[in-house]
DNA sequence: GAGAATTTGCAACATTATAACATTTGCAAA
DNA sequence: TTTGCAAATGTTATAATGTTGCAAATTCTC
């Protein structure tokens, strides 16, 4: 049960679907959950790309799909997946990419290209660390950390006119 | 120009309010920027606690004010303050907070209670180098970093039934 | 199969944010 | 002084995002 991601390189964008998709279903089985044809449709939309999508373009796609939709049968989808870890919402975006670390509690890091739109997910234990630390020394506890990084992705910066 | 923020402990808030007004009226001098009435008021509305503070809350004040305000009224001081480094927004509230650090250009990261709802701004070396160091090694170029911290403030977990 | 719990459909609504364009204000050059 | 420009504000409308509440359908458990 893992999933590579490699967003910012050319890679076989539907094994990455499938593989996030039997994860998904794994992980749901596991732990009792009910992946239904429309939770497991959102997850594969969101798994499209590595570009966040908004709920109403979700949505949009839905509807599309001849899919009676409307907005509370996306959000409800959309927070089961979040709650099983299988995908994360950008704050500063209002979207949402597939978690690439499905099935294990944690915050995730994102880098998030302002060019091209593609989302990386990290998982950088100094990061988190430091934060732990900084939150201690506040006497803070902290419960759920975001962190988002926007800025240029390695493809980007070099089709940038210059720095 | 400096402003001591402890929104954790008793302070004198409005010396916290009337310090941060200062700082901001010099800070748009030297910047030929200019503070005009609604703009200073919202930053007084944003500054009036330590709980961030949505747009519409402000607008509501403004009206009550007498103020003939709509939307974009608020939405303009509040990027105008922001541009200037004075508010922050923190974007998993959709909600705006003054900025402690006011005049320099710095990506903050927030503590955020989920009980009283009160923000410290940090600013963390050692996390801001680790967040460096994690979007170096995937050849990322950051620009603008944002980190949220949600959890509880050291008042709060005191009066939590227990952990 | 009956009853309970979960999931979905559906309509209305709430909240947050922006677009587009007219008007006014502050300031400086002619 | 007045003319002219850029910045700021007013105004109306609308877009984008997210929620509530309740009824119907489905699925699970016994």
């Amino acid at each position: 049960m893992s999933t590579s991601a490699l967003p910012y390189r050319p890679h076989n964008h539907d094994a990455c679907v499938a593989q996030a998709l039997a994860d998904a279903r794994a992980i749901c089985q596991q732990r009792n959950a009910r992946l239904t044809p429309t939770r497991e449709r959102v997850l594969e939309l969101i798994w499209q790309s590595h570009k966040p999508l908004g709920a109403y373009d979700v949505l949009a796609v839905l509807t599309e799909d001849g899919h009676n939709a409307a907005p509370p049968t996306v959000y409800r989808a959309l927070d089961f997946l979040q709650q099983h870890g299988l995908v994360h919402r950008i704050a500063s975006l209002n979207a949402f990419v597939g978690c690439t670390h499905a099935g294990k509690h944690h915050n995730g890091m994102f880098l998030i290209c302002r060019s091209c739109s593609n989302v990386l997910e990290l998982t950088a234990p100094k990061v988190a660390q430091a934060v732990s630390d900084a939150a201690s020394a506040e006497a803070f506890q902290p419960e759920d950390v975001m962190i988002e990084v926007a800025g240029l992705c390695p493809a980007c910066r070099m089709d940038a006119p210059h720095d």
